[in-house]
DNA sequence: AGAGTTTTGTATAGATGTTGTCCAGTTGAA
DNA sequence: TTCAACTGGACAACATCTATACAAAACTCT
């Protein structure tokens, strides 16, 4: 952060009051009663007011509501951290146990949402924004569907049969290329970033997630690189078209303990298979190779060959995952 | 200075007023009655006016129009933000939140961060990064940039940079394909959430990017969409490998103003030439037809007889959207 | 362990403040 | 004429304010 320039001419931007409520609210993630509550009860900042009563913050403390945020939610209790000074709060969110540190309360309670939805219901809305080619609208409903749903009944019960169902209304002709491009652009960079904000613990074993050959779509990595996040592990995730040495060679700098590869196209190749083989003598047996995608079956030999797990199902990819730490 | 953001080339002073109301609202999704109410309650802009009082707006003030757009639709008051100067609103755009919401962030402000702001300095921590194969790391610069820079300044001296030194990094040897495929992962994913991000007003043009071939990455398209948003366009993302007709079909369905091309690959080719002018045949003349990437130019003979707008630096595309508005 | 107390997040009601849109009437431009 | 733009007043929808209330969770103390 900037040195401070005291006495300097020009107001200091950190303390200038300029941002509403319904500002603070959206990047605290705190909803606006209980900035309003924590304000009466605890002074936890006073922010300046406008002529005709409305608050507005500060930058300062819009950083200071968000270090209480995560204190609170490391179940430190707002009472006892709220009137202590911003370094005392950077200290003790420094100290925070880092497992805790990434994962905070699920977002935006703010608004009112309305009632519950169901995978099922979101599946409709999400295919009615397919269909009318609104990138937008697919978005919102992901991200509503990740306050409704947990991870996992989001992986399976929205994003796969979306997917699917995509696939199939493009094979019979109901629903065009264009409108498959765009559902996959947008699911894939919702996974991406998902994943992205999921910060795993210090310490975590790596799972390297890639595919040996060409493929339009990098979904079922993404997935998969989600799916391993959940259990736990760090993911470096280098998509696809990747040949077994590079795959190797990250296996190597980062001393990764897994690689996943996303086998989807072509099925049962013979290059794709040499390249299989090669990678396991380059990274040496200590390595798990775990295997999953739609052609994965057709390439079962050369997998038990080289000792490799054929994983198509998240329990199969969970099981090996765990074996290999135990 | 930099001083090198992506204005209209016309050497007239960016204060010159010219525009008349009906130019400023289609161009910044504004309806007139808004403009005129603004004005009047706030004076957010005061234009000139023609003899017989009719309003002439500068660039200078459809600029200070776009931000104040972009502010408002992320829940800053108009009352609040009105009389701030231009500087002070691109700061606090460049403040908006950049992750998507729906997901906890890794924490930006706290004091941990050295103080590396510049273009240059970032650009040096983002190679280390993808040189180390930690996309967290890249991450995390990106992020931190767009607190530090403009946007334009994000696109010119970080993104395309970096691409470009990777690229070179990696021909000659000292980078490998993980590492560039790592670095393409992160920045397009990147890129597409802050677009995500940026949500248009209603009433906005459309514009449509998408790329007639295949090509591997698609962060040529992403900036030109990055690019659009700014210019206060909606964008309809279709990505690489779409056929004209389904370009068309999407302009149809959606009422598109204009279509920008990305053609990185192959170059003069003449099947890609054929969909270029299939294109404009489907959407008839009135949509306005943009290309840009690394070939464009060998289709310079081809875009020139269907009337389409060579684009190859920020300046043009932005030069060409606006004529389509005006 | 269990009863009582405190803490804490959320909810409601009623009173303003704020803002996007609309209308009526007028004037210049095509 | 017909259309676009101008002004100033009006208004409904929504945001935000204060104050009080309440239930669940956490804590205290026997």
């Amino acid at each position: 952060m900037p040195a401070n320039r005291d006495s300097a001419p020009g107001a200091a931007p950190d303390t200038a009051p300029r941002h509403s409520i319904a500002v603070v609210s959206r990047r605290t993630g705190l909803n606006q009663l209980l900035l309003r509550a924590w304000e009466r009860r605890y002074g936890v900042v006073a922010p300046g007011r406008t002529d005709t009563g409305r608050r507005l913050y500060s930058d300062l403390d819009i950083e200071r509501l968000l270090l209480l945020r995560r204190l609170t939610a490391a179940d430190h209790r707002i009472g006892d951290v709220a009137t202590g000074t911003l370094d005392d709060l950077r200290a003790l969110v420094a100290e925070l146990p880092p497992a805790a540190a990434g994962a905070a309360r699920p977002f935006p309670p703010a608004g009112t949402t309305p009632g519950a939805k169901t995978a099922a219901a979101l599946l409709d809305e999400a295919l009615v924004a397919v269909a009318a080619l609104q990138p937008g609208a697919l978005e919102s409903v992901l991200e509503r569907a990740t306050m409704h749903l947990s991870r996992p009944t989001l992986r399976q019960e929205l994003i796969q049969p979306l997917l699917q169902r995509v696939g199939e209304l493009w094979r019979d002709g109901s629903l065009r290329i264009a409108h498959e491009h765009m559902a996959s652009t947008i699911v894939q960079t919702f996974l991406a970033t998902a994943n992205a904000n999921q910060v795993p613990a210090t310490g975590s074993p790596l799972l390297v997630v890639a595919s040996p050959s060409r493929n339009r779509h990098e979904l079922g990595a993404l997935l998969a690189a989600s799916l391993g996040l959940d259990l736990g592990w760090e993911v470096l995730y280098l998509g696809a078209d990747m040949p077994a040495e590079e795959i190797a060679l990250a296996v190597d700098i980062r001393g990764a303990r897994a690689v996943f590869l996303s086998l989807i196209y072509p099925p049962g190749d013979a290059v794709v298979a040499a390249q299989i083989e090669l990678l396991r003598r380059l990274v040496g047996p200590q390595v798990g190779i775990l295997a999953g995608g739609g052609s994965a079956p057709s390439y079962a030999t050369t997998l038990a060959d080289i000792d490799a797990r054929l994983a198509m199902a998240p329990d199969d990819f969970a099981g090996a995952l765990n074996e290999l730490l135990s």
